[in-house]
DNA sequence: TCCCAGGCAGGGC
DNA sequence: GCCCTGCATGGG
């Protein structure tokens, strides 16, 4: 089963999702880690508060207080965490490049590299950044597209394994990489949750297993 | 009530 | 290398 099959099947099968919600790449950076382990929802509250307040950029989150970021993301999981990671984020930004677009004009692995080097930025959250804020061929891989990789009968979940198969089955069109990843979201969050409704799943010819009953 | 959400880091082994 | 735990709130 080629990706590719699987992308479009969803696609005609959900239509397109538009991610990444933003209206600025930092807005992009900033939901990358506000949104780990937690509801869009919730991290939409927040970053409409933190636009509405003027502080959703580089400058203000960096020379933020860590008690005032907090505050603003309180009803946000791990918020001490992740107030320290956006300010610790924006700080190194400032401080080498001091703009984005400094920093994103450096070759897709090296920003990579600089991304997982800072707290808070693991694998799936540098990727999402590179595609949907850099606009880099980058395919991340998320709980979510493991559990469809489960199901398709790919044995080998590592990280790097599965991004390597996605990125070499693809076309290279960022259009696909950000609309498949969204799907795939999609997918999961419809069919894959507490209890899977494989049976109404769209992808459920194409699946690995035998079907087991729900 | 309980489970989990578009992870990550740090420790033990 | 893998597995476990803490992080910590709100929604379903």
């Amino acid at each position: 089963m080629n990706p590719i099959q699987i992308y479009q099947k969803l696609l005609k099968y959900f239509g397109k999702q538009h991610w990444w919600p933003a209206e600025t790449r930092f807005e992009v950076i900033v939901g990358a880690i506000l949104i780990q382990q937690t509801n869009w929802r919730s991290v939409e509250r927040v970053i409409e508060n933190l636009k509405s307040r003027g502080l959703l950029n580089p400058h203000s989150l960096a020379t933020a207080s860590l008690n005032q970021i907090e505050a603003l993301i309180r009803h946000l999981n791990f918020f001490r965490q992740k107030a320290r990671r956006i300010n610790n984020f924006s700080r190194y930004l400032l401080g080498k490049y001091g703009s984005l677009d400094k920093f994103f004009s450096k070759p897709t692995e090296e920003i990579r590299e600089e991304l997982l080097s800072l707290k808070g930025i693991g694998p799936e959250t540098a990727d999402s950044i590179l595609l949907y804020a850099a606009d880099r061929l980058t395919f991340p891989i998320d709980a979510y597209t493991i559990r469809l990789c489960e199901c398709l009968g790919i044995k080998d979940l590592k990280y790097e394994r599965l991004r390597g198969f996605f990125e070499s089955n693809l076309p290279k069109d960022l259009e696909v990489y950000k609309e498949f990843h969204a799907l795939i979201d999609k997918l999961g969050k419809t069919y894959c949750k507490v209890k899977p409704q494989c049976t109404s799943c769209p992808l459920m010819n194409e699946c690995g297993f035998k079907l087991q009953s729900n």
